[in-house]
DNA sequence: TGCCAGGCCGGGT
DNA sequence: ACCCGGCATGGC
């Protein structure tokens, strides 16, 4: 049943908004810096941030380590919360290049599960920062719950207030078959409707592709 | 002009 | 186990 909806859901989403093409970015290492900068952040902001790193050609797990704090810091100063950004960079930088000599690649190959949980003990990567490393940088079948994904959930019945980060991951993840497009696709849309409909203070529910949802359930 | 953006931490109940 | 203040820039 819940299955079904979901699928009704995504099948909504894709026909209304088309691929949305996630994640920007070049490389996985720049997929996982944007991860970090665009917490509770405007994407455009992020790209400005990711622009100055890149044409100094400091997208690059070492060479980014070894800048100073404070450079880092103004480097990255569009994205928002720059102080705190830039020590929770370089929490995850020392993570990938002490334990992974810089390498991706290595940190992936023990795994999601071991993988997620070493993000997690990184200060400055919460379940959906590390969610969306694993899924969009790693490629794999992680579903990324975000703010938008409870909303559009709680407006149809599919989710309660008091269900938090992993509940609502397991939703999906329990009910979805383990593609890793899938994933990508899915969490890409509920954003799109999020922000262009289903919005916090000034919904336009008349218009969402997933407005007559529940009658056909 | 205020509100919002692809959260998370640390300290306090 | 929750609750809350703090963190900050740029666009609409």
């Amino acid at each position: 049943m819940t299955a079904e909806i979901l699928n009704q859901i995504y099948q909504k989403l894709f026909r209304h908004f088309g691929p949305q093409g996630w994640w920007p970015g070049e490389t996985p290492f720049e997929v996982c810096v944007g991860a970090i900068l665009t917490q509770n952040t405007n994407w455009q902001n992020v790209e400005r941030a990711i622009k100055n790193l890149k044409e100094r050609g400091l997208l690059e797990p070492h060479k980014l380590f070894s800048l100073p704090l404070e450079e880092l810091a103004q480097l990255i100063r569009p994205a928002g919360y720059f102080r705190v950004k830039a020590k929770r960079l370089k929490n995850f930088l020392k993570l990938l290049v002490e334990e992974y000599q810089g390498s991706l690649e290595r940190l992936f190959a023990a795994g999601p599960e071991l993988a997620r949980q070493k993000l997690l003990a990184v200060s400055g990567i919460g379940p959906e920062t590390a969610d969306s490393i694993l899924l969009y940088a790693g490629g794999f079948p992680v579903f990324v719950v975000d703010a938008y994904t409870k909303r559009i959930l709680l407006r149809h019945g599919l989710a309660t207030e008091e269900m938090g980060y992993e509940e609502l991951k397991e939703l999906f993840e329990k009910n979805l078959p383990a593609q890793t497009e899938l994933f990508n696709e899915y969490h890409a849309l509920l954003v799109a409707c999020g922000k262009t409909y289903c919005r916090p203070r000034r919904p336009s529910c008349e218009k969402c592709p997933l407005k007559d949802l529940e009658k056909e359930f």
